[in-house]
DNA sequence: GGGTCAACCAAGCAAGCGCTAGTGCAAATG
DNA sequence: CATTTGCACTAGCGCTTGCTTGGTTGACCC
């Protein structure tokens, strides 16, 4: 068995679990399928994977890693203002949110399949990512940017975002970044009110 | 076998499903378990419902029913500006979906379950509970009450609160109504910017 | 050119699954 | 009274599931 190392192999058979996680879900899509999907037979998963369970784990930890380099980049890259990073932290979430799209839906609707020992691992990734958001919060409510509660605001902004896996069309007219700026001008437009 | 109708006993039954279907994951809830917490033997699960199916369908029909019976008394109850509209859609939403926690859960997270026929009727109910929404938000971009697109806005604030049923606890500080109102007041403070 | 090792395969086990068939029995119905 | 109906039972069929076992292949290494 091959433990727990990242092999370009592996990388590739994660991402067409995360495909048919998505397509089946999760406890419908059986390890035959997975098996046929890689072009290989069932029993040589498990020279990858010691369990189904760690293919899951294996898909949600590398799109939540996605996430966090993707946010982090676009914080380092915009200037400092509470918008501008507002504006960043947005934008990278609904463009990991969509391009990475499978290993993300399967993160938020297969989560509690995870058994425990899974589950606490991923929770700090997790955090981690949420930290950002609420530090990018907390310096939108210092300018008056935004009003409010810090944990509720950054709460209704991700419930907002993550919402968008159920009906954004990718080849429909709007764009990600489009619909980013316009969650942003939704909550902000608020600031010269006071 | 029982056929379609609505006896006290199945009513009773699908809300003891819905609770499973949360607890376990709809496809991970045998037919043994639900029977067991029915107080019965599984084989006598089929005469109330035809399949397991049924039993999903069952516990999502009558969740989104209730949501759509709520959501409407509370705007025959409210007068008619935009303002109070919003809320009253608001409270009305986080009431149902934290009342009815377990259907409303299941229906968000196991939708994809459904067969196609079942879907399709459920759809219906559902884009009459959707609409209901649309309707207030027009009225509310009508008088300037919030601005943007009436499909983005009303999509970020279902988002926004059907994200609740992830973090919200009914046991803390927050009342569900002073959600509601947080998260109405932060879309609508951009009313006298223009 | 023997040894190593990741990658794969064929075959199958034990457990659990949804669901059916056939029956018992008390209350309602004529 | 006889019959129907509603609800529950027991027993188990037929199938699928995740995973194991024992072995083969071919590329690479000293």
């Amino acid at each position: 068995m091959n433990v727990m190392n990242a092999s370009p192999r592996r990388k590739e058979l994660t991402r067409l679990a995360a495909q048919l996680f998505v397509q089946a879900g999760f406890d419908r899509t059986t390890v035959r399928m997975l098996a046929q999907e890689m072009g290989i037979k069932s029993g040589s998963l498990f020279h990858h994977f010691r369990d189904k369970q760690e293919i899951l784990a294996a898909v949600i930890e590398e799109g939540t890693e996605n996430a966090l380099v993707i946010a982090r980049k676009a914080l380092a890259r915009c200037d400092s203002s509470a918008s501008a990073r507002l504006h960043a932290m947005a934008r990278a979430h609904l463009e990991t949110l969509l391009t990475d799209r499978n290993a993300h839906v399967v993160a938020l609707y297969e989560w509690r399949r995870l058994d425990p020992e899974a589950r606490a691992h991923l929770s700090h990734l997790r955090d981690a990512y949420e930290a950002l958001w609420e530090q990018v919060i907390d310096e939108a409510l210092a300018e008056g940017l935004v009003h409010g509660d810090r944990f509720l605001v950054s709460r209704f902004v991700m419930g907002a975002l993550n919402w968008t896996v159920r009906w954004y069309d990718p080849d429909g007219p709007r764009t990600p970044d489009e619909l980013a700026d316009e969650l942003v001008a939704m909550i902000t437009r608020s600031a010269s009110v006071g």
